[in-house]
DNA sequence: CTGAAAGCGCTTACAG
DNA sequence: CTGAAAGCGCTTACAG
């Protein structure tokens, strides 16, 4: 892409009558050059509208300046476009202030598998993972972990210890969610639940019980059913609950898409929500408040989640030997109408 | 952010005892290798878990397989972010099918407010343009143009000729939208515009006047607002047109937030959307959906236009005297309910 | 404070 | 078909 035009240290060197070496100092603001030579290196580069060929000097430094970002793309997962959308924005506020631009791998066409390799092949100084489905179990992440700075969003595999992650406080959040419909006077709750890998679903799950058990209810693992975060999939899952339980009268989602999901299978049954059966989701989408009902659910703080993974990750870069970092963001219970207000008894 | 471990094309070289050379040829599938020293190269390339540095070759070959992204991430522009989603999904399905990745550009510490220079220190191989506001006019952007692969996406002003650019076919789907009003009925159509630089926004407004035009109605400019694509201002820009203007039965909006804006306004007016003002949108955002009431919008194709932005981006770059390519994608009307069933007469 | 030299990891004429 | 050499544009010891 470089014009022939385009000026370079070389140039400058001969243009100012010194040395490579010392531009190269002058430009990089070295202490051990003369000010006045350095001020003469600068209004040269200036001149020549001299650019820095990042290539070159990473080649040597092995530093890019760019921060990779995996994401996985699967529709419906738990990190929707919506989601996805507002953890890119904090994550480019918070890198870019601190002087770093953002890759996102994107190219179908490699020939390895290896996280590792592609992080490697663009140079990038740290990887965010926002992953979904099967990806968050892949083996080939743990090589990746051990050998550069490595900060996931929501969506680490319970399997790989020792990694940095932000998350949201899963676990109280959806033990309050539960407390809610319990405070409502519900006791038979169908738990749809996201996947059995992700921490983030398994933690949610892990409220859904506390709160029960806290209250002295009944835990029944047929009320806990895997939707994969998908609408479709709850959609089934919850005709054929209602269909196989008698005296549900509360769904707990692990996901705002599965929520709608199962809002439409309660409608084809017959039932009104918030009339006959209570909803609550998890994530608090844009299109949630708008819905009808407004839904009830746990709001994750997208921007704040993103930030944070982008500051632990800029750290982790500066100081290579740094501890292992988990953030749990809290996350708070919104109270709209898919509850309605139904009291006990 | 390499480990000592890694090993590079010297290393294959000393292990399968050809030359550096070669070892390069036969990587990147010369015809000039013997297939067994090439069988024999590759597979030592794999035993040693060899990765190409991307850096090296890049300062050789101009070429990095990255394309960039510049966006403004102006709230309530434009390009919202369940827009801006919408078109990285579809450019990174794109360009990732073709071997690229995508680069977005975050770095706020950069000296130099050159587009081109901020590609340049990069090295991507081209660049898509999805500005908001002033951006869109800032004459820095004119040397990029010039020097590198550039596409936008509906963010060209109008000032800039011979440029790359996709957009919806604004001036046919407003006339469209302003036609639908006319028949049930409206002749006084406030039109709350964008602002006065973008094409986009340009043509909504023409397809405004096309549409009266046609059926011989007057075209008042003092109907005619700039409300800067934003929710807040397109807000007060209603309140005062009501005040100012007698009888307007109907508010057609350049983007759904500011519809959003205009039918918050008209409520604390006292008015009702559709029974007493009917209002159109355009963008068609997933919210608008799911609104109350649910807003007739004009559909904008967010992943086509992406999608066909990175193949034109993709063609300019594989082709450097390609010629100017302008696409334009048809957007619908999508009636729902905000402008109910008036009829004429 | 300055500069000559080596080298980062690769590709590309060129000679054989 | 193969390899030695030059070079992409930069930085970094090192010597002066």
């Amino acid at each position: 892409m470089r014009d022939r035009t385009m000026a370079n240290i070389r140039d400058i060197a001969k243009a100012a009558g010194v040395s490579v070496s010392t531009v190269s100092k002058a430009l990089n603001g070295y202490s051990d050059v003369k000010k006045k030579t350095r001020e003469l290196v600068l209004n040269v580069a200036k001149e020549l509208d001299y650019l820095p060929n990042v290539m070159a000097r990473g080649l040597i430094t092995k530093k890019s300046n760019t921060i990779g970002i995996f994401f996985g793309d699967q529709q419906n997962s738990g990190f929707d476009y919506p989601f996805f959308s507002d953890l890119i924005r904090s994550i480019k506020d918070t890198a870019g202030a601190a002087g770093y631009d953002i890759l996102i791998f994107a190219n179908q066409k490699r020939s390895t598998s290896s996280y590792k390799t592609i992080c490697y092949e663009k140079g990038v100084d740290g990887v965010i993972l926002i992953l979904t489905g099967d990806q968050r179990a892949d083996e080939n992440i743990r090589e990746l972990h051990e050998s550069l700075p490595t900060v996931y969003i929501d969506s680490v595999s319970h399997k790989f210890n020792n990694v940095n992650f932000v998350e949201s406080d899963n676990l109280t959040a959806a033990a309050e969610a539960v407390e809610h419909l319990i405070q409502l006077g519900h006791t038979k709750i169908l738990k749809l639940a996201g996947d059995d890998v992700a921490k983030a679903s398994y933690d949610r799950v892990e409220g859904y019980k506390k709160a029960l058990q806290k209250h002295g209810l009944e835990v029944n693992n047929d009320l806990i059913v895997y939707g994969e975060f998908s609408k479709e999939k709850a959609y089934q899952l919850t005709k054929r609950a209602f269909s196989k339980h008698n005296g549900i009268t509360a769904v707990f989602s692990s996901s705002d898409m599965m929520a709608f999901g199962a809002i439409e299978a309660l409608r084809d049954l017959g039932l009104r929500v918030p009339e006959d059966i209570a909803v609550v989701g998890f994530d608090d989408l844009d299109q949630s408040r708008l819905f009808d009902p407004p839904l009830t659910t746990v709001h994750q703080q997208r921007y704040k989640m993103g930030e944070t993974a982008a500051k632990i990750l800029l750290q982790l870069i500066d100081n290579e030997n740094g501890i292992t970092q988990n953030a749990r963001i809290p996350a708070s219970l919104i109270i709209r109408e898919s509850c309605g207000m139904k009291r006990r008894n």
